[in-house]
DNA sequence: CTGAAAGCGCTTACAG
DNA sequence: CTGAAAGCGCTTACAG
């Protein structure tokens, strides 16, 4: 490792006492302009950067809020955590990535590793319970989930999110509709896009067919349950999907058995995922408005960190539907 | 935030001094059973961690690496970030995620950021100069690229992978092939693919038509490029591309012009990139063992780090075919 | 407005 | 084998 210059290094190039050096840097109130001139000079001449561990372990911060998800391989949390770090970059927050997934007894682990790390705060995607954060006394902000407890969360319109995907099936000529997804034992916003689903259809005047099943299940499971459902109603000729990710493996396993999208099935999913900036994937789907929700997160758990708020505040975010071609063209 | 132990209570309810309890915790050779015994109950009473702020204040190091990319929103770059993670945590280490695109002026942010942060190296994918993070002294592991400098990387027989799509083109029935792809400034091992792709069909005696265009580029431009590529070689009923995101869109962009994939031109891509652990795009493609290539980068960073080893390492990992539905059934 | 000093929670020679 | 002590690089009352 290279030289690197000491707070005490400034001080001593500047002529000036160490406390003057860290107000300056921290943009303390009252320092004069000739002291701050004399500073900043010997830190540029010194290539001067302050050191994080000692500062942090002074103010016992880190600056850095941990994501934890399922996982990070996900076309969805893909594009999430990409903005947190683009949101949390520019106020200077770092990211440190927590697979859930990967890690057996994960709770106790990430927990542990908040507090030796002097984490600020968690940003979380998950249907386990999250007691443990919350009491560890780590403000968190959560995606989609919906507690007994004060969390604050960020979702999407997903009773809105599920009328519309009902809606848009039958605008596309679909008459015997039906719904395939998963839900948690804990109670989750997401549910509300299967209560949306079933309501505008009901007040339609459709009945459907439903397929919907408790996690932890296996895809498997899920594709045998589609073809039972399949088999029983061979008129379906509209499908919705809980998620985007399912929407992909139903469309694959009616290809296997040599079903056409969108010719004898339609599909719309949910999430608007995309590989990329500006390339799609050409599912129809509902969207979420990802980067907004994004920076809501951030900026919750920010103003949680920063301004001692607790409050919980739930924050909503509009869906819209994406035409592609799964289904057909009208 | 809650009441935290610090070594000291441990020390004090343990009926020692505070080195004895650094000692056992830091499994230090030569230590009593006994003091072990009764160090180990004390942390367990008063539910201790070690702050890590202290420790790698002290120590220099803070048990993370970053990993530097483009952008996580990819799924190459999902699924790798996802091992990487893994591997890191079962190593006890941490995972700063850093967006390179996020970043205007990344290089000096990351750079200062990694001083700042007592980062004890970096696993990066990026085509630009690196120069300055060798420079600055930290263990580096670069993926897929190829330095003048004695950079470490890890990659893919890229060579072989290229000259296997071309076989893969022409045992498919391709009569007329072509290459779509770009490329960067600075030399990497990625520009092999199109080598390998090159001499394979030249060693059969196949011509072929080719779009290699040098980054940055938009994909407005790829896409306009590809198609006067296919207005002056209308014959082309094959295509090579360089990775699966340009796959998807040129699957994409023929299907605009009502191109058919596989019927009338076929698609072969590289990386093998999933959605998800057993979930598939249905892509053909050359796929790279990307868990394997995540956990050799992970050790040789650690090996860096722990063993201050220097010297230049180069792995390179075989790929395979897969079949998808871009290409016909044969 | 700015110095001098204490202290954050660890690790690690140094004695013994 | 283990205490006592110095010190890592900062921040922040406390004087002045």
């Amino acid at each position: 490792m290279v030289f690197m210059a000491t707070m005490k290094d400034v001080a001593r190039e500047a002529g000036v006492a160490l406390g003057s050096v860290s107000r300056v840097i921290n943009h303390a109130p009252g320092v004069k302009q000739k002291t701050i001139d004399k500073v900043n000079a010997a830190i540029k001449k010194l290539n001067y950067v302050p050191d994080e561990y000692a500062r942090g372990l002074k103010v016992k911060s880190s600056k850095t809020v941990a994501l934890i998800l399922p996982s990070i391989w996900n076309l969805f949390f893909a594009e999430f955590a990409y903005y947190v770090e683009k949101y949390l970059a520019e106020k200077n927050y770092k990211l440190l990535l927590c697979n859930y997934s990967n890690n057996p007894k994960a709770e106790q682990h990430y927990i542990k590793m908040a507090k030796q790390n002097k984490i600020d705060a968690i940003i979380c995607i998950t249907y386990d319970d999250l007691d443990k954060y919350f009491y560890a006394g780590i403000p968190l902000v959560s995606i989609d989930r919906y507690f007994e407890q004060k969390i604050s969360y960020v979702t999407s319109e997903n009773y809105e999110g599920g009328r519309l995907a009902a809606e848009e099936l039958l605008k596309h000529g679909v008459k015997h509709p039906a719904f395939i997804g998963t839900y948690n034992h804990n109670p989750s916003d997401v549910m509300k896009r299967h209560k949306g689903f079933a309501e505008y259809l009901s007040e339609q005047g459709y009945e459907f067919a439903d397929v919907y099943l408790l996690e932890p299940v296996t895809k498997e499971k899920e594709e045998t349950e589609l073809f039972k459902l399949l088999d029983k109603n061979p008129e379906i000729d509209g499908i919705f999907c809980n998620t985007d990710s399912l929407l992909l493996d139903v469309k694959n396993w009616l290809a296997q058995r040599e079903i056409s999208v969108p010719e004898q099935i339609q599909l719309i999913g949910y999430d608007g995922i995309k590989p990329d900036f500006n390339s799609e994937l050409g599912i129809s789907t509902i969207r979420q408005p990802l980067p907004e929700m994004a920076k809501c997160a951030v900026e919750m758990v920010i103003e949680k960190v920063e301004q001692h708020r607790d409050e919980q505040r739930i924050e909503r975010f509009p869906v819209s539907y994406i035409e592609g071609n799964t289904t057909k063209n009208i």
